[in-house]
DNA sequence: CTGGATCCCTCACGATACTG
DNA sequence: CAGTATCGTGAGGGATCCAG
């Protein structure tokens, strides 16, 4: 970081922001809290970062001691970038910035993408656990061509990628607001099956389980203007 | 935000980046945290901030419905910027990166200087509550120009600038990097005092106590590399 | 004096093409 | 696959100016 750029404060926020405040650098490390993944990866996952914009942030991070550059053995030769422990702290502030931001997503644009590891960590950001005691359940989740799974094993939360063979209840939606009105409570399970946005195999009982492990506070959020 | 600079997925982190992900957006979003302010506050706060950006950023951040801008009721006709319920929630954010990035500050430079928000929310970030339970200390602190002060009242902290008259534990030190030395356990509160570092009044316990409750863990922290 | 607006310059970002 | 090279644009940085 240049000397001029800096914030010039000693402050613990300033020297965070340093790190992970410039452009990309916090979805950058969003996906690899998912775990580690390959500079192509990352490409995929954030279709709109310029690759050269994309190697000086995983340089800066790795310079930060937030990510480590990880070599494979032979004879791949492949390259992983993976967090460090130190940058896996900031999975919490990851899961929090992603709750506070859901807020004021209103209606998706229609250049608006969903990604896979987008999807994955919204389901881990809105999960609630106090809700979730003792539950077990294994959902798949399809929206547009994303599938993401999640499985609740004792109350316990696994969110991760691709299709669940097993699944007990796999949902699908085309449209991309289709889960957002779902979650968000502003339709009933029942009507999100009835209008068609949804498509679901497993019962209603089980769909309906699935909105209150995700879905927003029944109580009223504090929503911006 | 202009299309072309969108993200462009449907992701609540992504959202959160596009209100405060721009450059200095969350260290306005810290200043007022700890109350409204004004626009020359702000500035002072803030001395590296281009005017131009630091209005702008106002404005983005009204728009977002984080800000508030509140005019003052007559004679003053003043403008004061507050944050909204919304923006509120970001203060556990706010404090969590701070001590994050704490973790990676280093020696303080020549040219970085400490401001009095940050040396506040410094201490509401690094109170340990679980430490404090049932407590009572009325602490002052001074480094360089900057006073701060630190009340705890059964157990609960209440942190603002300036001097604190009846204080039971009043601290001095000139250098910037002197608290952190303290702060991070580099040195006892003994030493601090007997390399002249510190200039105390108060007793030696006291002094010991805050360094427990605002001194990082005994425990080792991650550390970056 | 506060609360900005305006100008200009630079550099980071963004898009595309290309390479080991 | 994993990046570098090149180049245009616009946001950020710094100084100055202006209205209430």
């Amino acid at each position: 970081m240049s000397r001029l750029r800096s914030y010039g404060q000693y402050c613990g926020l300033a020297q965070a922001l340093e790190i992970i405040g410039e452009r990309w650098a916090l979805l950058i490390v969003r996906d690899l809290v998912l775990g580690p993944k390959r500079f192509t990866d990352l490409r995929t996952g954030l279709p709109r970062i310029p690759t050269n914009v994309l190697s000086a942030r995983l340089k800066e991070l790795e310079a930060a001691g937030v990510v480590h550059r990880r070599t494979m053995p032979r004879p791949s030769a492949a390259v992983a970038y993976e967090l460090t422990a130190y940058g896996s702290e900031l999975e919490e502030v990851v899961l929090h910035l992603g709750r506070w931001g859901a807020k004021s997503l209103g209606d998706p644009k229609p250049e608006d993408i969903v990604t896979i590891d987008g999807e994955v960590l919204a389901l881990r950001a809105t999960f609630k656990e106090d809700a979730a005691r003792g539950a077990n359940a294994r959902h798949q989740l399809q929206v547009a061509e994303v599938i993401v799974h999640a499985i609740v094993n004792d109350g316990a939360l696994t969110a991760g990628d691709g299709p669940l063979p097993d699944a007990d209840l796999v949902m699908r939606t085309d449209a991309l607001d289709g889960l957002k009105l779902l979650l968000s409570r502003d339709i009933s399970a029942t009507e999100a099956i009835a209008s068609g946005l949804f498509t679901v195999e497993g019962s209603i009982a089980e769909f309906e389980r699935f909105v209150d492990l995700f879905g927003a506070d029944t109580q009223a959020a504090t929503a911006p203007a």
